[in-house]
RNA sequence: GCCGCCGUAGCUCAGCCUGGGAGAGCACCCGGCUCAUAACCGGGGGGUCCCGGGUUCAAAUCCCGGCGGCGGCACCA
């Protein structure tokens, strides 16, 4: 794509909303926050209008339960979670444009409204059930909250939903001696109502959209075809739960909205509330949705497919708004921990709080992005993390960029080369240079974010070979303007790296650009700057390395002080005092 | 049980859709260089591409059957 055509375009980029009973974990990062950060960042670089929201995810029978174990009002539960989420993850340099959380006004009226419309356009029908209800805890049992005897394997603490011993899918009916999973009494099964929206009547749409999106990623559109192909049944869209936003249909009352429901359009809300908290009209944002010069880009973890690439579709066409539908979803496979998969009660995995007391933040961006699980699961294993830290971004990128610029600022006196003729095979290298980064520019295009960072590397690689053929510092004493001439095209790499690696670790390239003489801030330049040399003009001080290593007994002494840290941290009684704390 | 994904060098992974040279980075060994953060550059060793069968002139790649690891199965967020 072009640069104008870029530039005319809107961009809304929508993370997946972290439920927040705890803090996210670096495999929840990865596949939202994270990767929508570095797409986002790399759009704004090429001058894109974007918007880039999320938010917490507040409503939901866990967070309802888990507030009444603990004697707290679920509002102030969520109000403290949601706050240390969104400090968490501005700390990770993520650069939403609205951090939100679905107890906003504008959220909860939204909703209702867009759902009374699905209503009144006869999307909406009433079934009635017969549900487990607790008497004692006056609230209606999801299947998951029900425990009792499997009947296939005699297992006593089988779910509603399934025996986790021996794998039998179960329902809640079956259950010998039934018992709710929160407080132990006997279920009673009453009559209840629920509203379902009629899916059968979308699949067409649906399956019409997911079909024709030919920018959907093959992870994606795979596994929303596979649903599609069984076909698509009603769906409850209200729930038993008090903690939620109040279901708007006639009879509906004491019924909330399905979290998911809800959640799935507040990236309409967040930019609705983007626009009034600017001081103007929430509809501007609400145009945005309706307007076909929009791009609607989401990142999500491939567990959340379903709710992005066929519910969202689905609601959107539904309301008859004229809602443009997602330009693409990028969806990540799941990151594992030394192998295994995240666990918060078994006690595998780290969290985005921790993390940060570990390793510097730009350090973790440039090792997640590096391993983004784009087409597969992949693991984190500290023992990669170390040798991608100490031997790809420090002794390869790191090490390159303070070779050219500590030439130039002890050969040149800090003076910017600018050779009245750049030597031919100069210009080669310069050439493979501009080829690498033009790789790059297209892999960010079609959000490749693993593989445009480890093409970044490829520049850096080239630069290192470049100095090493040309000695630069031999030539100085022979033939100096050949000598000007290689710097420049050493420093020239250098900018580029400083724009092709911007978006994953912006920190660092911030701190870059003040080195390379620049008063103003790498974000008021574009993306095409790149290719032009750092201008004669700009002075090149302060220079100092970007990283450094770290030692294997530094990370092991740190991830000590983490295991102790954490044994008397997760021993607390509440979520928000597990959290670790932050600078 | 049903559906899906994965199994390639010591490690992490690319290649597989669209069949023909087995690859990258790191680790290891040798050499060069010494501007630079003991960094950089070049060369090298190292693989029954999970197993078995089939299709084909030709299979890591396509098909079938195993084995091993993992995920989903919708009122779970």
């Amino acid at each position: 794509m072009n640069s104008r055509s870029l530039r005319d375009t809107v961009w809304i980029i929508g993370s997946a909303w972290p439920y927040v009973n705890f803090v996210p974990h670096l495999g929840n990062l990865i596949g939202s926050a994270l990767s929508a950060d570095v797409f986002a960042r790399y759009l704004r670089l090429r001058g894109a209008r974007v918007y880039f929201v999320s938010g917490s995810d507040v409503h939901g029978t866990p967070i309802e339960v888990e507030a009444r174990k603990l004697g707290v009002n679920p509002r102030e539960y969520v109000e403290r979670m949601h706050n240390i989420v969104k400090r968490l993850f501005s700390c990770w340099n993520i650069s939403y444009d609205n951090y939100t959380w679905t107890e906003s006004d504008i959220h909860i009226n939204f909703v209702r409204e867009f759902f009374m419309k699905l209503y009144e356009r006869g999307y909406i029908f009433v079934r009635e059930d017969r549900l487990p209800y607790c008497p004692r805890d006056m609230m209606f049992l999801p299947d998951r909250f029900i425990v009792g005897t499997c009947p296939y394997c005699g297992y006593e603490n089988a779910r509603g939903d399934q025996c986790e011993r021996c794998g039998a899918l179960l329902e809640p009916q079956q259950l010998i001696n039934p018992r709710c999973a929160i407080c132990g009494s006997t279920p009673e099964w009453r009559e209840t109502k629920h509203w379902y929206i009629d899916l059968k009547k979308l699949e067409k749409a649906v399956r019409e959209y997911i079909e024709q999106n030919d920018r959907l990623p093959e992870n994606v559109k795979t596994m929303a075809l596979a649903i599609l192909q069984g076909g698509l049944k009603p769906r409850s869209v209200t729930r038993d739960n008090k903690w939620g936003i109040p279901a708007p249909f006639p009879g509906s009352e004491g019924k909330t909205i399905y979290v998911w429901f809800e959640a799935v359009l507040g990236y309409i809300t967040a930019t609705m509330e983007y626009f009034s908290r600017a001081g103007r009209d929430s509809r501007e944002g609400l145009e945005l949705w309706k307007n076909s010069n929009t791009r609607v880009v989401f990142f999500i973890g491939k567990d959340n497919i379903p709710f992005h690439a066929i519910i969202l579709p689905a609601l959107l066409i539904a309301s008859g708004e004229g809602y443009v539908l997602p330009y693409t979803i990028s969806a990540t496979e799941y990151l594992l921990y030394e192998g295994k998969k995240f666990s918060k009660s078994q006690r595998v995995g780290i969290w985005i709080d921790e993390a940060l007391k570990i390793l510097d933040v730009d350090y973790w961006r440039f090792i997640l992005i590096y391993i983004r699980p784009e087409t597969r699961d992949s693991s984190f294993t500290w023992s990669q993390a170390l040798e991608l830290i100490n031997s790809i971004l420090n002794d390869t990128i790191g090490n390159f960029i303070h070779r050219v610029l500590s030439l130039i600022e002890r050969r040149l006196g800090g003076k910017v080369p600018s050779p009245d003729s750049v030597k031919l095979e100069d210009e080669s290298y310069l050439d493979k240079a501009r080829d690498i980064f033009c790789k790059v520019t297209e892999l960010y295009e079609n959000i490749k974010l693993k593989e445009a960072l480890h093409e970044t590397v490829e520049i850096a690689r080239i630069g290192n070979k470049f100095l090493n053929e040309r000695k630069p510092w031999e030539l100085i004493k022979t033939r100096p303007s050949e000598a000007e001439s290689a710097m420049s095209v050493g420093l020239q790499m250098v900018k580029m790296l400083a724009f092709s690696l911007y978006p994953v670790i912006p920190n660092s390239m911030s701190r870059l650009w003040k080195m390379l003489g620049y008063s103003d801030s790498i974000e008021e330049h574009v993306w095409e700057e790149a290719l032009e040399p750092v201008p004669p003009s700009n002075e090149i001080r302060n220079v100092k390395p970007l990283f450094s290593k770290i030692s294997r007994e530094h990370l092991e002494n740190r991830l000590r002080e983490l295991e102790e840290d954490r044994r008397a941290r997760w021993a607390k009684k509440y979520p928000w005092e597990q959290v670790a704390v932050i600078p």
